[in-house]
DNA sequence: ATGAAAGCGCTAACAG
DNA sequence: CTGTTAGCGCTTTCAT
């Protein structure tokens, strides 16, 4: 298949026209007489006649790439929302590509100058890792947008998750079943948002009349490992707590890990739920009580609203707030009466 | 931050030189003078020139990326084996792009197509799904490489597991431990691959002298959910097999969702052996005994090996092996005897 | 060692 | 409605 892509002068010439007027044919059919479409169009049927990218970019600054950075695999809602971002993106004739920024500062920075570089024309950034995502880094007039972070301060459009509603069901649900003293494995919360996170539990536990432990909150990374060594922590403690939310799925596998490790029997001995209902989370043993978001449809919505910002980037700031709903399964039992 | 980028032209103005010298100056720094060079590279310098990507694909027709298309998230060992590549990439200033296919025929060739028309000048396929990458969807001259998949045979690189060498280790590691009915989740066996490692493991049960049970090969797909939903097959059995080897950690999950769900006490009652460590499987519970391959070091070579390809096409074809290693944890007992 | 000039493939004025 | 033309920013002959 050495043979090489067609380019619109040889269409126009098989066609007989000018090459300005394929062009128009393609990108703007209402400028062409329908019969000169016709034929322009047959033989980029034929010829399967793709527009070079470069040459394209080259003239109109666009690439028709939007891309999505992730700080990690493992908060598997990520494959749920990509697959959202992608399907509605290919609509438009989009092309979706994935960065990993393995929660790393430098490399997302570096992500950045690549996207940047590369003229991407939308990039959203599904949060995770601590940071503001660099977006100095990249042209004023990519369109941006923020995934479970607040940007509106920054103008950048949002679509967050309404953690303390999620979070105030979890509660609910926990006090219902007796639970007293509950514990909240945080994911990071060095940043901004994590602050807020952290108050949010506050006013949840204030809210239903439950004392706040010291130590009972604790800061950590995503991964499953960086939720085990909370449980341990929390698990030492003199009076430990009787149920434990978690932050993410993710995080809720190592709890229950660390919890059994400790022959701890789970519902009956301690409670756990997690966030975001990650694939995967209805096998964990025993299947996991979590908190859902609608993961693809936040793609989905996401997608439609980059394209929306690159079309008409001066539309009003957006920001979107998605309920969680609790999932029942088997984690969660009644604690004990004292 | 409006300011556009700065061109070549300009930084040839403002270095009092022509625009090719300073093209020289960046691509080709020994055809230029010492003096002229450090001059065009004061400019560079302080302006943080960055040579259009449109413009010299038009010319060049390369991108300096690379692609690597994985199937799925879920297989988490793709975290690190991206951030093995990444990290490589990086050194010799190339971008990598992740495609998820979401194990969809559709979309890996509507990638496909994708990356042909980004003119990305290396492709990563990553294995998991059934089929055959659609190669024949890239041009000729993009360098292409095999991660878990035989390419030999038309003449790509590949970099595979010793899948045969690491089920001959579990089955051993069983074995020893009075295991005799062993049953294989397979993940995805329609394909080529996947028959082989059907051959396999009726090979590797062999060479150990146990037998091959009707129905204990079953044939799924990767999520945790299919893990499960074969172990219940498995477990519902008139005599159930006392250890279950999955083809991945997540398949793995599933199955010891399945089996504690059905009361099977882990490892007493039931064995579970995964392969490929991925992230969190040291977390599950009990604790995941698993095959474990460097996955880091597999993302490593790939990139060595695609910009090897890329800048050599001719270079000699390569398959590397790799080999894996059991990491004894706490899902692996031994088997009552009988 | 450097400059001049052509051209990669495309889009968008500008004419007609 | 269509053709002509001028670049977009860069690399690469071909001269000098």
């Amino acid at each position: 298949m050495k043979k090489k892509d067609i380019t619109i002068t040889e269409i126009a010439s098989l066609s007989g026209v000018n090459i300005s007027t394929v062009s128009r044919a393609i990108n703007h059919p209402e400028m062409v007489a329908e019969k000169t479409r016709q034929k322009v169009m047959y033989y980029v049927r034929k010829y399967d006649y793709k527009p070079n990218l470069f040459a394209q970019g080259l003239q109109t600054k666009k690439s028709r790439i939007v891309a999505l950075v992730v700080p990690n695999f493992s908060n598997l809602s990520f494959a749920n929302i990509s697959k959202g971002v992608q399907e509605r993106l290919n609509l438009s004739d989009y092309s979706i590509v994935i960065f990993n920024s393995h929660e790393d500062e430098l490399l997302e920075r570096r992500i950045c100058k690549e996207i940047a570089k590369l003229h991407i024309d939308g990039v959203i950034f599904a949060s995770g890792s601590s940071l503001i995502p660099p977006i100095d880094l990249l042209p004023e007039d990519t369109a941006k947008l923020f995934i479970d972070r607040d940007g509106s301060d920054i103008n950048v459009d949002s679509l967050i998750f309404d953690f303390a509603g999620g979070l105030d069901k979890a509660v609910k649900h926990l006090k219902v079943r007796n639970h007293r003293k509950i514990a909240l494995i945080a994911g990071d919360i060095s940043s901004y948002t994590g602050q807020e996170k952290v108050l949010t539990f506050k006013k949840a536990l204030q809210k239903h009349e439950l004392p706040l432990h010291p130590n009972c909150i604790v800061d950590t990374l995503w991964s499953a490992k960086e939720g085990w060594n909370a449980t341990e922590k929390l698990l030492s403690m003199e009076e430990a707590p009787t149920a434990i939310i978690a932050a993410t799925d993710t995080l809720a596998l190592g709890a229950i890990g660390a919890a059994a490790s400790r022959e701890y029997k789970i519902p009956e001995e301690i409670s756990i739920v997690g966030f975001n209902n990650e694939p995967g989370s209805e096998c964990f043993n025993p299947p996991l009580t979590t908190m859902k978001f609608s993961d693809y449809g936040i793609g989905n919505d996401a997608a439609t609203l980059i394209l929306k910002r690159i079309y008409q980037p001066d539309s009003e700031l957006i920001t979107t707030k998605y309920s969680l709903e609790i999932i029942e399964r088997n984690t969660v039992g009644n604690a004990r009466n004292y």
